[in-house]
DNA sequence: CACAATCGAGAGCACTGCTCTTGCTTTGGG
DNA sequence: CCCAAAGCAAGAGCAGTGCTCTCGATTGTG
């Protein structure tokens, strides 16, 4: 089904991975703002017009740029948490944050692509959700096995009254046998991870932590502990 | 050396405000990518290059209402934490944080102009730089008010070996009186902050988190133990 | 009063995303 | 095998953008 399909339809595959590397090329290059179809098309000397065929529209560019960006870090994540897979969870924990910013500081403008602001009047189609997930996935899977391993995991402190329902629903969606405190906390964990790689990535810190990596090794540890890690 | 400069001089502030009006209408309107001089002046019945006048560039532009958007947010934070000056420091770093993200929600563009993607190829001026700190120092002055107040800061966990020197470097330079773990805890829970309010404005908690506002008081106050307040 | 600085208007340049029409090539069914 | 249908690249064109430059008119000052 993938390969035997025709030279035009192997063709029409093989333009289209073109553009988006190209495209990918530019967006490193210079920013999601500056990138242009006709940019793109002139580098691969086609007309602008042609690569309509291809992406109904740059928005639809940049979507396809956004599913890659976020595979591609959700790979990067994937993969240094096999590295260490059969560590304890507060070391696999730390490594998945730190592939994270790694990888943010590697693709700065693609971070900037799925984190950063959205494009004005552009909503990210479903299809954006799966890969948006991975990393995500990933950190509730490390904070599952700690809960079923051994010591399982610490205390936390009890989620308000008014939380009480939602911190239910969030745990029945994410991971039904984690406590609702720690399904809880975890949300907010993944939020602040992020937090801090957007802070150092885009200047935030500049003037204000100089040694980045032990600072964000320091504090996604205390994160980790936040989720009920020892 | 503000009024009586004459009738030009006057209209030349004028012009300057009804420009930056005009733009943060449109900001709000439709973000920063869709902002356009030719719209602005249009909009203003003024022909496109009168506005090079008042703003040699668009990013020049921009760089006016970046300046705004910090002081508009740090004036919001500095009116709620008024508003509480006298209660625990617990609450008034929950209604900091709180006032964040009212603000966030209410002003989701220029949010996005200060703590999301970077223009390409843009650089903040330094003159950006005291606006942009305002939220930081008002959760600075809490946690030292905690710890020189009753009680003091709770016990934080030692940083490691490796990041003594900078936590160091960062308490003197923000709060000498703080201890080294709290000032870098300090800065840490600022990057989270931003992390939780970018998560919920920019959609990462569509189909997640669904009571955000109380979803949020914990996680901040979750935070606020974590630099030491009870 | 006269001179210089300041300002608005207009034309113009090089660029953008996008549409539509015109032909050429490939493809698959009769 | 052949031919209509579908896929494709090219070009012209539209409306819009940031920005520059020149040309009068207005204004403040020596």
């Amino acid at each position: 089904m993938s390969t035997a399909q025709g030279a035009r339809a192997r063709a029409r595959i093989e333009v289209t991975a073109a553009i988006k590397d190209e495209a990918r090329r530019q967006l490193a290059a210079e920013g999601a703002a500056k990138l242009s179809l006709r940019a793109v098309a002139r580098e691969l000397g086609m007309v602008s017009s042609a690569l309509y065929r291809y992406f109904p529209s740059r928005d639809d560019l940049l979507t396809a740029l956004i599913i890659d960006a976020y595979d591609s870090l959700g790979e990067s994540a994937e993969r240094a948490h096999e590295a260490v897979a059969q560590t304890a969870p507060q070391e696999r924990w730390v490594a998945v944050c730190e592939a994270v910013r790694r990888w943010a500081l590697g693709h700065p403008h693609e971070y900037a692509l799925i984190y950063g602001s959205p494009v004005p009047g552009y909503t990210a189609p479903q299809t954006t959700v799966p890969p948006a997930a991975r990393v995500g996935l990933l950190l509730i899977g490390i904070v599952r096995d700690a809960h079923g391993g051994p010591g399982g995991l610490a205390e936390l402190p009890a989620v308000p009254e008014d939380l009480h329902a939602e911190a239910d629903r969030i745990a029945a969606d994410l991971a039904p046998d984690l406590p609702a405190s720690a399904a809880a906390a975890l949300v907010a964990a993944w939020a602040q991870l992020f937090g801090l790689v957007g802070f150092e990535l885009f200047g935030q810190f500049n003037r204000v932590v100089e040694e980045r990596e032990p600072f964000f090794r320091h504090a996604v540890r205390q994160l980790g502990r936040g989720v009920g890690l020892r």
